[in-house]
DNA sequence: CGGAATCCTTCTCGATACTG
DNA sequence: CAGTATCGAGAAGGATTCCG
């Protein structure tokens, strides 16, 4: 890893849109869940929507065609019938992994701490 | 007895849910980059402002009083003419700092290759 | 200076129906 | 099975105005 914070901050003025713009794709509601997802394995349409719970199919075809088109994620469409569509992270997508992890770990292990502040926060006013 | 698949399953979705309600938070269109923003001094809120090109005061305010209500930001109202408000990352705002550049930094280091994958997607179609 | 309130436009998303 | 197409409700967000 060569990037530290530093060199993030003294890179922001050039490239802080930039950085926006892919967070977008990291950062939305869905994908970082869906990539977590397939980091195990490859999965099928249905299974990938069953094991995101709250997902509809829109959204989660949205997300994939999203990470697809950022090379993130590998779409494979077997010429079967029925149909069988395969989803899996390229090694790029399995860059993003370990990231991802350490965010939801992060939201994890401070879930209750933030539950606290929100009770607080909205029981002040 | 031990606990049994659907036990197993519904503590999962449980968990997934809980960590998109906080990764909604962190994940948000600005949340990161204010935390990163906030992550060398404490910040007036015309200085985030002008740090953040591209966000309206609205959204400004509304990323803040999330973050605030998170516990993740502090909120200094110093009483004086004209109002002078300093926000401040939190401990837990601060152990969220290093997860976030690790973030950032990810992305500007995969730019280039998500630049070409998206080139080379969308010219396939 | 640091907002809150209002208006108004845009975008998102879920629900539904249909298809190769 | 794995989508696409369409529609409408609601949320999000920008611009503007006003205020202590």
């Amino acid at each position: 890893m060569a990037a530290n914070g530093a060199d993030v901050l003294r890179a922001r003025d050039e490239a802080t849109c930039r950085i926006r713009e892919i967070l977008d794709r990291v950062g939305d509601k869905w994908s970082l869940t869906v990539i977590s997802e397939l980091g195990q394995e490859s999965r099928r349409f249905t299974e990938l929507k069953n094991a995101v719970p709250g997902i509809s199919q829109r959204v989660l075809t949205a997300t994939l065609r999203g990470l697809e088109r950022d090379g993130l994620v590998r779409r494979t469409v077997h010429p079967v019938v029925p149909p069988r569509v395969d989803y899996e992270l390229t090694p790029l997508g399995r860059t993003l992994l370990d990231t991802a992890w350490t965010l939801m770990t992060w939201a994890l292990e401070h879930m209750d701490e933030i539950d606290e502040a929100r009770t607080s926060y909205d029981h002040a006013n």
